[in-house]
DNA sequence: AAGTCGAATGTGACTTTATCACTGAAGTGG
DNA sequence: CCACTTCAGTGATAAAGTCACATTCGACTT
């Protein structure tokens, strides 16, 4: 179990019955948590890994719209679960994760007595409707180009990005030669190094 | 007061003490309920008339993000007075709007004790949220001139659309001379017509 | 070691959208 | 009626998206 955990803002009580009610299951990358069209059958909680969510328009084209971490709940699924309607969006293991699945009851019983949950549960939703608003500016008012720059630099700390151009591609929202012409550009000012499936940062400053 | 707010989820004595300790405010069209970079000072539960909550990038570009309308409570100030954080986006009444401004004691109180509340909160978030990711598969993948052609329609039931090419072009998130341009072309396809400030839509079909 | 095949990448041609820099037209208040 | 502001129109150019196809890489087979 992880530290710091949502479910450490619960009383021993509420705990115990918590963990005796939800299952904590484990997820091998790859994985989908959930997909669009699909309805809900709990609460994800993710304790470990991480989960992207994302999401498909009509032209087929897709987007990730953000990443749950430990902690995180899946708001998503609230919503779902809540309303009755189908997911929107598409929800792929990336690190292995581990996520406790909690029944509806759970979940409300949760929320009733436990103003630490509902506090991390508020948080998480504060977290996304942040992030999606982020991405809307972002999509909406800033340039692809400085955009494919920022998300290799965010990732190349630890050596060379394992992505191809069509998943980049879904990172930023655009299409994938829009991707392999940038990074071609790149690549002639020497601020990138290509190979397949694989790009290695070498002249990006921030 | 509004029929079937939220409020009436409330049993006498928690709606008794938020109707005195919450003031209800009106808000004349035009008024700025907060704006990005201000602090919260307690949440806005909207009873009547219309609000639009809009972001504006680094590249001074607006866009709209979603609308609050009765009964539903700003989710964003929930995030704000929660984390302490500032506003990212403003808040502008359409329709002069009536708002019960509630303390965050209040508000705490009534998550603590109303199960009724919560579940209007976890409503009205999970509206936001996917109003939230429509906008973001809309403008990554949607053509404007679709979204154009479908915005008209949305507002010409009763009558020619009174708004200017630049509030039309933050609603889409574009820039006005686009606008503009998108509207002479279905001008000159007979359409819709065009003059200062209002669009008449005369010929288009969904 | 050579052949095969699918996934990944490269690229030209063209369309749509964004940006910049203006011009002109329509209402508004003196 | 005039000055001024706001709103709208437009050409030129750049960025991004779309379509169609060519090429290349690497894994796996034989």
């Amino acid at each position: 179990m992880a530290r710091h955990s949502i479910l450490d803002r619960l009383n021993d009580t509420l705990r115990k019955e918590t963990l005796e009610k939800a299952r904590v299951m484990q997820f091998p990358p790859g994985q989908i948590l959930f997909s669009a069209g699909q309805h809900c059958h709990g609460l994800p909680l993710v304790i470990g890994g991480r989960v992207k969510v994302q999401m498909t328009g009509v032209s087929g084209h897709s987007i990730v719209l953000y990443r749950m971490e430990a902690d995180d709940i899946c708001t998503l699924s609230i919503g779902c679960l809540m309303t009755g309607r189908a997911y929107r969006a598409e929800a792929v293991v990336e690190e292995g994760a581990e996520a406790l699945m909690i029944p509806r009851g759970v979940f409300d019983r949760l929320m009733d007595q436990s103003a630490g949950f509902r506090l991390g549960i508020m948080e998480s939703y504060g977290r996304r409707l942040d992030d999606l608003m982020l991405l809307v500016e972002e999509v909406a008012f800033r340039r692809m180009d400085k955009r494919l720059e920022e998300w290799l630099l965010s990732r190349a700390a630890r050596g060379p990005v394992v992505i191809t151009h069509q998943a980049l591609a879904v990172e930023l929202g655009t299409a994938r030669e829009v991707v392999s012409r940038l990074l071609k550009e790149l690549e002639r000012r020497d601020m990138v190094k290509l190979s397949r499936g694989r790009i290695e940062v070498t002249g990006l400053l921030r």
